[in-house]
RNA sequence: GUCCCCAUCGUCUAGCCUGGUCCAGGACACCGGCCUUUCACGCCGGCAACACCGGUUCAAAUCCGGUUGGGGACGCCA
């Protein structure tokens, strides 16, 4: 993957010590925080989470959201997913104040970080073969062992070599502890730990060592991340001690589990971020859902950006995991088309429209539709699908439907409405209703017998929005050209 | 297997830190009812939980220990 510098990139210049002063000495007091995926599939539900605490917790404190990309796994980082990832933030309203940043850019850093831990002694050249390692790892776990490397070649002074990694030489006694922001105390007994590899025999760093030196020049205060890195975070504050750097807090969140247990994953159900807008979800209705998995405000459901962005604090996050639960999501969005104005659900519904392959004369008249559908739909795509008889043909009516309205003594009573329609001029809400009002106490039929049928021939179904809207929308003209066709129908029928 | 984290209605959660006001509150879903031209919306009502065992205490959902259960991590992936 090949990228244009950033000019914004800090550290890249070789000026490592002075970037890392400066922050150091300016930024401390300042929030700052990172999103950092790797470009190595679609963003889900479950990252865009961890995104959107981060960007919270900066916006909260007035502080800095950063994104940066962690793309140091060659082999399957690819750069249409560097542009998803930020095209799923932004629509989202998820925007960074620094960055994209790029691993793959930042190579000569970690290469001097690395060089600094080999000169002092905190790390070492391996040259072990990777698929012995391998071998031993699944020998170990068939045992019963916790697999870790066995320091094979700490202690023997190897020099860098074209097939030799480097390792950091961990603690071997003591224990590493740090108070969570998220989980509260936590400690590691260092026996547990191994000399992790710090940089792969290609030169490139590793994960553990990369966020370290990023997050250490990027000036990085909060570390808010899913608790599946709880275990990485040991290793990772060895390595800010190695380097003489100060820890920056670290809060741990919950995952997402899927509905069957497990965490969400494309494998268990998670679907890219950009589907949910493909599905007709609001992306307000997603913020919103993902803040109340594993976070409160007391009673509240419903919260506006400026009210998340008020009211949000690490110390309200809840510690055990929350099941992904698609009937609240929605609620939530259903919520949102209701509480929408019209003309901006016109807009948003648009391109739904489109997609079924139907023209809308204009803006206007979508916003007339949509204020017939919104109480009625929980996705866009309901409501376009709910929206087709405004924009074509009704026919073929509903079978069921057409058995018990469109029999042959429901013609006169159609016959009579289209001729009262035929002479009125205005199909305003009330004109309608007096009406069919007159006609319910004329005939002593109930309202239900004369709107069905009409119902059925404007719509082709049994269930749709409120009779009087359909027509006043529909207009006379194309109303009466409807009635026509039912009356055909009935007829055709004997 | 080892280590780490966690444990309130089916689900998301409030309460737990600072024990009594909690025979546990809200929301989704579900079930009734009202409204009503259909379906929704809305409104009203209902069902439903402190995992278990011990300890501390006058008193425990709240503090402590254990058990069980769930989750996560054990890569020259991130």
């Amino acid at each position: 993957m090949s990228r244009n510098k950033s000019g914004k990139n800090p550290g890249l210049d070789g000026e490592i010590m002075i970037t890392f002063t400066i922050y150091k000495v300016n930024k401390m007091a300042e929030v700052r925080t990172r999103f950092s995926p790797s470009p190595t599939g679609s963003l889900h539900l479950g990252g865009t989470r961890t995104a959107l605490f981060n960007w919270l917790f900066a916006r909260h404190h007035g502080g800095v959201f950063i994104l940066r990309i962690e793309d140091t796994d060659r082999e399957r980082s690819e750069e249409r997913y560097v542009r998803e990832i930020e095209e799923s933030l932004k629509w989202l309203g998820l925007t960074w104040d620094e960055g994209p940043f790029f691993q793959s850019e930042r190579l000569p850093l970690y290469r001097e970080y690395i060089q600094r831990l080999l000169d002092k002694g905190m790390a070492y050249y391996c040259d072990c073969d990777p698929a012995d390692l391998e071998v031993r790892r699944k020998e170990a776990l068939a045992r019963g062992d916790k697999p870790k490397y066995d320091g094979r070649c700490r202690e023997r002074g190897l020099k860098a070599g074209p097939h030799s990694a480097v390792r950091f030489k961990t603690a071997q006694d003591g224990a590493t502890r740090w108070h969570d922001r998220g989980k509260g105390p936590i400690s590691f007994d260092n026996r547990e730990l191994d000399d992790l590899v710090i940089q792969r025999a290609d030169g490139i760093p590793t994960y553990n060592f990369a966020v370290v030196v990023d997050d250490i020049t990027m000036g990085v205060t909060h570390v808010i991340r899913g608790e599946d890195h709880i275990p990485n975070t040991p290793r990772q504050i060895l390595i800010y001690q190695a380097l003489g750097a100060a820890l920056p807090e670290f809060a741990h969140m919950t995952v997402t589990l899927a509905k069957d247990g497990g965490k969400l994953s494309k494998r268990r159900g998670a679907i890219p971020i950009l589907a949910y807008r493909d599905r007709g979800y609001l992306p307000q209705a997603l913020v919103n859902y993902m803040v109340r998995l594993g976070w409160a405000h007391g009673d509240q459901e419903i919260f506006s950006r400026e009210e998340l962005i008020k009211y949000f604090s690490l110390e309200h996050m809840s510690k055990s995991p929350g099941v992904y639960d698609e009937e609240k999501l929605l609620w939530l969005n259903s919520h949102y088309i209701k509480e929408t104005p019209l003309p901006e659900l016109a807009r948003l519904l648009l391109p739904f429209l489109e997609g079924l392959g139907f023209k809308a004369p204009d803006l206007d008249y979508v916003a007339r539709v949509a204020g017939t559908l919104n109480t009625r739909s929980k996705t866009l795509v309901e409501m376009a699908d709910a929206a087709r008889f405004y924009f074509a043909d009704p026919r073929p009516y509903e079978e069921k439907g057409a058995r018990k309205f469109l029999a042959p003594e429901n013609a006169p009573r159609v016959e009579e409405i289209k001729k009262r329609l035929e002479a009125m001029a205005d199909f305003s809400e009330e004109a309608l209703n007096q009406l069919f009002q007159d006609l319910t106490s004329e005939t002593g039929l109930k309202m239900v017998q004369l709107a069905q049928p009409v119902r059925l021939a404007l719509t082709g179904k049994t269930v749709s929005p409120g009779l009087f809207d359909i027509i006043s929308i529909l207009g006379k003209e194309e109303v009466l050209k409807r009635l026509n066709l039912v009356l055909d129908f009935i007829y055709k029928k004997q």
